[in-house]
RNA sequence: GGAUCGGUAGUUCAGUUGGUUAGAAUGCCGCCCUGUCACGGCGGAGGUCGCGGGUUCGAGUCCCGUCCGGUCCGCCA
């Protein structure tokens, strides 16, 4: 036997104890005929008192940092405690030790406050997963594995597992292939999802599937995207949609409670995508904070049932508002008194080539009443006032309004309310606000094909109400320039996101389920009748066997656990995460393989030089 | 595909207008130290300034190219 106890277990009232003990040296602290060790495993710190005898047989056995080294010795009572870890009261006067094992110098520091840079610690992974506060959010992404399988299983839900090696469907994102060697010139690709595979599992019975599975797209990275990422991967039969939203804030909640001790008791919070995009600029708002936009001018088409202000603005000969398609504006409160510094900078801000504006117009609300704006030569005090009143600001507040074309302007007020959320502290780490997303448009007008593609995926049933409209019209786009017009431009989508503080979670939808408004999807998005048959012929085929109504969702776990974290990045929640542009630094791979390899494969290669 | 920031000691970084022998902290090595826990004291070693080219009397510093890394846009049904 290695150890008698962990390196986190030992309190004062094993005091007198023989113990043995295994783990890895923190740190050596030398005083001359004694010396001090910290012994470290993922249990925790455990202080070593090397006395007298056994100082002089470290003289020629040296201990270095990250050594493994086995002791013998009896628990004592410390004379001086440390308060701040858990075995602090006592130490272990140690009898015997032995190397287990010697290291090299680790190239970065074994600490919670590491001097390693990240791409050293990603080379160096094995290390870096040695550290406290790596370990923590593994440890955390584990609670959170267990707290959804516990609650999936109890709500009858089944893990089944789905395979690997499938067929490239290019759709959507970009599919990794594999080779096969006994089908040559044949290529597997790895699954982007599940997705038809719990749909079959639905069509043969299994009412309630679930999955925590590896993900596979290839696409260009982000601090929260990577080429493999995990889903909680669900679908259940002979649902609605309020069936499955009832049931997944179900799973959160329990993730919450479980995780992170918080009893989220308020009601989620449910809005459609077109009211999120018209009221946050964004169809995943964080509502941690108000700030809301106000659309001052818009084109009526994107926003059919809303109410133009543009009087407001219009009329002053103001050629950047009036010449713009979109004004939109949101209110800073307390930001009245910035200077002239700080609203340059927020200009710079939004000028950057990420946001694009050309521009930011400023309406200072005063705390005695009265309206300042750098847009002052256009509008009078009264027309400021009513502007301001329009944003909901009070005195005291900053009105900030972008203008331009609609998608950017949106888009760039968005990011504007969100940076300045983050700069006044409404974003906090330690809230969490659910939200539900409804109603997404089913399909995106794509201009470079000049077709309509699935917003979320093809699968996705419409709403009820609108069935019709998508079966009785013809998706063809006569004219490019009003597409928006066509009828397929209003069908919403069965579908759903869960947000939360500003990130969609999840996602998911009811699907359809008869061959006739599937073969109508598919057509809608361009295929043939070949091509379906070709990609999903065994879909359509199961769908004439009894496929039952379902729907289902699917969550992304590594951000999941970042959010409840409190990171930004998924990559400090994977045990072996790949860098910005997918390498794995620690095998360096992805890597050229054997001419031998190529051989049996069939394959040559025909790089394209530069 | 594009934008942008960075690459200097094992590590994290500083390095002025282009000018003597490129510095600091930490880590590492040696000596001293019986109560430390970020131990302390003294001493020491450690550099292809990412790589290639150019400008210059002289380049870590300026220019061009290139490689690598971070962040973002496009992309991610």
């Amino acid at each position: 036997m290695y150890r008698t106890h962990t390196n986190g277990e030992l309190r004062l009232s094993h005091a007198g104890q023989t113990v043995t003990l295994a783990g890895w040296v923190q740190t050596v602290r030398k005083f001359g005929s004694i010396t001090f060790v910290d012994l470290r495993d993922r249990y925790g710190i455990t202080q070593l008192l090397f006395g007298e005898e056994l100082n002089k047989e470290l003289e020629s056995q040296p201990l270095g940092r990250e050594f493994v080294i086995q002791v013998s010795g009896a628990v004592s009572e410390r004379t001086n405690k440390n308060p701040n870890i858990p075995t602090g009261d006592i130490e272990i006067l140690v009898s015997n030790f032995t190397i287990l094992n010697k290291s090299a110098v680790p190239p970065f520091t074994i600490q919670d406050d590491t001097d390693g840079g990240d791409d050293l610690r990603m080379k160096y992974r094995y290390l870096d997963l040695r550290r406290n506060a790596v370990r923590k959010n593994l440890e955390l992404r584990y609670a959170v594995n267990r707290a959804a399988r516990n609650y999936l299983h109890n709500q009858g839900f089944m893990d089944i597992e789905t395979p690997f090696l499938i067929k490239s469907t290019p759709e959507g994102a970009r599919d990794f292939v594999v080779p096969s060697r006994m089908n040559p010139g044949q290529f597997y690709a790895l699954p982007q999802s599940p997705q038809t595979f719990k749909q079959l599992l639905m069509v043969s019975g299994y009412d309630r599937y679930y999955q925590i599975v590896k993900c596979f797209r290839d696409e260009d990275l982000r601090a929260d995207r990577q080429p493999e990422f995990t889903q909680i991967d669900c679908e259940m039969a002979f649902v609605e949609q309020e069936d499955i939203l009832n049931m997944f804030e179900g799973l959160v909640k329990t993730i919450f409670k479980d995780v992170k001790h918080i009893d989220y008791t308020e009601t989620v919070q449910r809005m459609t995508w077109e009211e999120a995009m018209w009221t946050y600029g964004n169809d995943k708002p964080d509502i941690r904070f108000g700030m809301q936009l106000c659309n001052l001018k818009f084109p009526g088409h994107t926003f059919p049932g809303r109410k133009n202000i543009a009087e407001l603005i219009n009329g002053a000969d103001f050629k950047v508002f009036d010449e713009a398609e979109t004004v939109i504006a949101i209110a800073a409160p307390g930001c009245s008194e910035y200077t002239r510094k700080q609203t340059d900078e927020l200009t710079e801000w939004v000028k950057r080539p990420q946001i694009g504006m050309k521009g930011l117009v400023f309406i200072k609300c005063n705390a005695d009443g009265s309206f300042k704006s750098s847009a002052d030569k256009f509008y009078s005090e009264e027309k400021l006032k009513a502007i301001a009143e329009a944003t909901g600001a009070k005195a005291g507040d900053l009105v900030l309004i972008l203008a331009g074309a609609e998608e950017r302007t949106r888009k760039a007020t968005s990011e504007l309310r969100l940076e300045l959320g983050k700069r006044l502290g409404f974003r906090k780490d330690d809230e969490f606000k659910l939200l539900w997303v409804l109603d997404f448009p089913l399909f995106e007008y794509d201009e470079e094909g000049n077709r309509w593609v699935a917003r979320h995926h093809p699968f996705t049933s419409p709403k009820p109400s609108d069935i019709d409209t998508m079966i009785s019209n013809d998706p063809s786009i006569p004219n490019a320039a009003e597409y928006l017009k066509h009828p397929y431009a209003g069908i919403r989508a069965n579908a759903y996101d869960m947000v939360l503080n500003g990130n969609e979670i999840g996602g998911g939808s009811i699907r359809i389920y008869q061959r006739e408004l599937q073969e109508k999807m598919f057509a809608a998005l361009g295929m043939d009748e070949e091509e379906q048959q070709h990609k999903f012929g065994f879909l359509l085929g199961a769908f004439e066997y009894g496929a039952p109504p379902h729907g289902g969702i699917a969550f992304g776990f590594d951000r999941l656990c970042s959010i409840l974290g409190g990171s930004e990045s998924i990559r400090d929640f994977i045990a072996f995460p790949k860098n910005n542009s997918g390498r794995d630094v620690m095998l360096d791979a992805p890597a050229a393989i054997d001419n031998k390899q190529f051989d049996e494969l069939q394959i040559r290669l025909d790089l394209k030089g530069e």
